[in-house]
RNA sequence: CGGGGUGUAGCGCAGCUUGGCAGCGCGUCUCGUUCGGGACGAGAAGGUCGCAGGUUCAAAUCCUGUCACCCCGACCA
């Protein structure tokens, strides 16, 4: 090694240091996004999109094994669609973006730009619903989102960002419920076998449920700085908007009924959680499944005689073997630098090939997790590569897991709960006794909001830690993003 | 939206107190030597000093306003 550690990232603000400044480091200078000429919009580079194409590329296998199809509904939204359903116009209006010019002319009738689509999806489904036949509608879009936020960072909260959200329709409420609950797992068991993340499954209370539902489900992830972060929700929304859209069928029983629904999404703020839960001192450490770029190619040497051909034939061997792989044979950088750029980048693993290597038909691989090197020779690369991946996203798993059990703590007073919060960080659970004057006072006393009602709980029995009451739930509360 | 901070070359900064030729490091370009953890030499290009007003013979520097970004709080994915 020879030289300081702390050369190799003299230019990323240390965690401990300042971890909103380690974070806007990173993404600035690893190319994920940069900032736009407009105020709170980011534009998402290259490297960025890449990561996103992987998690839609993830996801959407999955709404498409789960019987979701996906299509488009428009960005402009009839000012009188979103009107309609009382808690969601409450919920969206002090965030939405108005259209109210075509050209130079003034619309008689103001448009939304979307801040979410139940409105005019269910508009539409109202006209596309009859018979109990009809049912379910299971639809899912692709797209972008307008809300008007007041601070801004990105990839955690932008004007614009870029989501997935599921829109169905049912017969009854148990299959809603049942669909709400799918899609939950579905998002849990991405988080945490394609993004090495572990959440929290549970329930939002009433105060921070979506305007609109009836329920809302929720993952929630443990970032390094103790902070909570919400990756993704589903919501049942009853017949809330079914019945003011009036989406009615016929059943087979000759009754018209209202019918039952469900949305859930994911954003790119799914992004900001990989970094903020695996990245380190060096930079992004990317899970294997969502890196643009999972082996990154150094070859050493590059002027002597046949060390670029050799690099080459491994770079087509990998590619063929269907890994995303890249060969850096630029020659206007170092070795040690090409080291650094791509550690703080975050490729899973970084394959080593020079003249020494050639010799003995080997080459060198370093995981970016743990900085382990290994000598692999060349009639086992493939398998070799598949492993090692396999046990990044591990390693990345197990020791995001130990993290957020390092900092989940109980607390049977405020007291505790304060001191956990302080100077222990993270996840403080809690009992609670579903009253909101105590959720609320709870926030007051301790900047804290309730994430959830965790699913999988132990059997538990005590009083609310606010009012002493008997508690109805188990609470994970959190300071969140 | 409140409190604090920062805007000078692609990036990081100095210059501002006390107005007087716009600088430094890194990067970029050219040529050569190098290459197993951020190489070296020589030469070169690159700036409406965030923006708009004002004061002045003269403004990066002083005054007013405005915008953006960062940090800390209240609202939200």
């Amino acid at each position: 090694m020879g030289k300081d550690k702390q050369e190799f990232v003299a230019h990323i603000t240390p965690r401990e240091e300042d971890f909103s400044r380690w974070y806007t480091d990173i993404i600035l200078k690893t190319d994920l996004v940069d900032y736009s000429p407009v105020r709170g919009s980011m534009v998402i580079k290259p490297y960025g999109y890449g990561i996103w194409e992987n998690i839609q590329e993830e996801l959407d296998g999955r709404f498409k094994a789960t019987g979701h199809k996906n299509a488009y509904f428009p960005l402009f939204i009839p000012e009188s669609l979103l009107q309609k359903e009382a808690d969601h116009v409450e919920g969206f209006a002090p965030e939405v973006a108005w259209v109210t010019h075509g050209g130079n002319e003034k619309l008689t009738e103001r448009l939304v730009v979307r801040p979410t689509s139940e409105t005019i999806i269910c508009a539409m489904y109202a006209k596309w619903v009859q018979s109990y036949r009809d049912l379910p509608i299971l639809y899912n879009q692709w797209c972008n989102v307008v809300r008007w936020e007041k601070t801004t960072r990105p990839f955690l909260r932008t004007l614009e960002f870029l989501w997935q959200e599921g829109h169905t329709v049912h017969a009854t409420e148990e299959e809603a419920q049942e669909e709400t609950m799918k899609m939950l797992e579905v998002y849990r068991e991405f988080a945490e076998n394609v993004l090495a993340i572990p959440v929290v499954t549970g329930k939002k209370t009433e105060k921070e449920k979506f305007a609109g539902a009836v329920s809302t489900y929720t993952i929630e992830a443990l970032m390094q700085d103790g902070q909570a972060l919400q990756a993704g929700t589903s919501h049942n929304l009853g017949q809330h908007f079914a019945k003011v859209f009036d989406i009615e069928y016929l059943d087979r029983d000759g009754q018209q009924k209202y019918v039952w629904q469900t949305s859930w999404g994911v954003t790119t703020r799914l992004i900001g959680a990989v970094i903020m839960v695996h990245g380190d001192e060096r930079g992004l450490v990317l899970p294997p499944k969502v890196a643009p770029v999972q082996v990154v190619m150094v070859p050493i040497a590059i002027h002597k005689d046949g060390v670029l051909e050799k690099a080459n034939e491994v770079f087509d061997e990998l590619k063929a073997a269907g890994f995303r792989v890249e060969l850096d044979d630029r020659d206007t950088q170092s070795v040690g630098w090409k080291f650094n750029e791509w550690e703080m980048k975050g490729v899973p693993l970084r394959l080593e090939i020079g003249p020494k290597d050639i010799e003995k038909n080997q080459v060198v691989l370093v995981r970016r997790d743990n900085h382990k090197k290994s000598f692999v020779p060349m009639d086992r690369l493939a398998d070799t590569v598949a492993t090692l991946l396999d046990e990044v996203h591990s390693g990345l798993y197990e020791k995001a897991l130990a993290m957020r059990e390092a900092h989940t703590h109980i607390a049977h007073n405020m007291d505790e709960f304060k001191d956990a919060l302080e100077n222990k960080k993270g996840f403080v659970k809690a009992l609670w006794c579903g009253d909101r004057e105590c959720e609320d006072s709870i926030k007051d006393q301790t900047g804290a909001s309730a994430r959830c009602m965790p699913l999988d709980e132990e059997p538990w029995e005590g009083n609310c830690i606010c009012c002493q009451e008997k508690a109805q739930h188990m609470i994970y509360f959190a300071r969140a993003y």
